[in-house]
DNA sequence: GAGATGCTTCGGTTACGATCGAAGTATGAA
DNA sequence: TTCATACTTCGATCGTAACCGAAGCATCTC
């Protein structure tokens, strides 16, 4: 017997495909019930009755009961952030599940990931903060400026609420579609929240895609103008790292 | 089928115990043989051999000949960056092994992670150097300051060398163990192998636990005090994530 | 060249965990 | 109260992957 953190524990929760399945479902960042997780993994309820005991015994799933529906979350952030991390190596290693199609592009583009914007949209949103220097880079982290903290504020981003929680405020999450770095952390999050409150985008049903509509892109494209070709303000992802 | 990066690939690679256990053994740092990581895992010759090829098929092993022995190591940083990161979250749900001994105290007290030094001594040098002002914290990033490139260039550590290179200078890295924070990164790894240098610490046989001389042991304290009782600069872990 | 050592491959065995049909429990609607 | 729906539990089945003995290959030593 060896003795630290029982790392197969884990690993062996995420590395069955059904259970793999639904947390990939949950990192649409809503709660789902029993029934649609089923559908999710493709499996029937009493198999998914079986995995979810497991996943939430591990650690990784939270169950609120409503009724006769059993919905199901991520935990916590922490669940959140170790699945990014699983999605960023297993996409730096080619390990990837393809299904050619009209969603490709659409999660290419923009997508939830867990609680903020990834894809296209999201790495675009960081490259462009960073590059109106309203976030700066300090090894792996990111910091919200002064600048940055009175951009966002015009926007109705109450940073200063946000500053008073426990949370990261700015955290760097490595985006398995275009190999750089989008925005999570609670200002991340609340970007999002935004986005959907100001009717700019929505997310689509059953699915991690974002919508954003054409009056929302054309004001988010406003909001997060990028210079065109070179000059970009991150490092290719596999040198930064 | 689903689209995106196949966690349950990486996440079964990993989930199995006697994968497991050769992983683990790597984060000791060092090359090891077929044989030697049979005898981590506690099996055969050929079902090591079998485990070793879907790692390294996997994209978490690699493997270098030299006459009739095969030396194999992580693939690379991230590979120890993602093994760090299932560590800690294993370590914060309760997923530990655990084997009282003589060794247990040990590995808390001193280990390496990898490549550099983590334990109840990795936590403390964060912490000292961050009390003393040589690495400012933002957000979840660690950058060195100007005071502490000559605070650390004072006991030959070349940080503009370590800067040249694109593997990030400051890396947070959590600490099973204590549940806080140790440093990783270029600077975290010149300053482990500066304590082997100086003959202050080095390695045990077959554990990760790192042996501190009586006179290396007060020369690595009186470099990195720390001021008694509370005012540590370090939130608690669970509380910082 | 023969023997030893490190490791891989082959083929067979077995245990275990995922799976689901059937039955049961809890909750909500009519 | 009865029926419907969401979900859990039980028990049986089956596939798969880990396991290892035996054989084979590559390299090193005497």
């Amino acid at each position: 017997m060896k003795e630290g953190p029982d790392i197969a524990q884990i690993g062996s929760l995420i590395g069955d495909p059904a259970r793999a399945n639904m947390l990939t479902a949950l990192m649409g960042g809503r709660a789902l019930t029993a029934t649609e997780l089923a559908a999710a993994a493709g499996v029937t309820l009493q198999t998914a009755s079986a995995h979810l005991a497991k996943l939430e015994a591990g650690g990784l799933l939270a169950q609120r009961k409503q009724g006769r529906h059993r919905y199901f979350t991520l935990a916590d952030d922490r669940v959140g952030k170790l699945l990014e991390g699983i999605m960023g190596f297993a996409a730096s290693r080619g390990h990837l599940r393809h299904r050619p199609g009209p969603k490709e592009p659409a999660l290419r583009k923009a997508r939830i990931c867990y609680d903020h914007l990834a894809g296209d949209y999201g790495v675009r949103m960081l490259d462009s903060l960073i590059e109106a220097g309203s976030i700066s880079v300090v090894g792996e982290g990111l910091s919200l400026t002064a600048h940055g903290e009175k951009q966002l504020g015009s926007i109705g981003i109450d940073v200063s609420g946000l500053r008073s929680n426990r949370r990261p405020l700015c955290r760097s999450c490595l985006d398995w579609s275009e190999r750089r770095a989008h925005l999570a952390g609670s200002l991340g999050k609340a970007l999002l929240s935004n986005f959907f409150e100001k009717g700019w985008a929505r997310r689509t049903e059953n699915s991690r895609s974002i919508f954003f509509t054409p009056e929302g892109e054309r004001r988010f494209l406003t909001l997060f103008p990028l210079e065109l070709g070179d000059g970009n303000p991150q490092l290719e992802l596999d040198e930064k790292l």
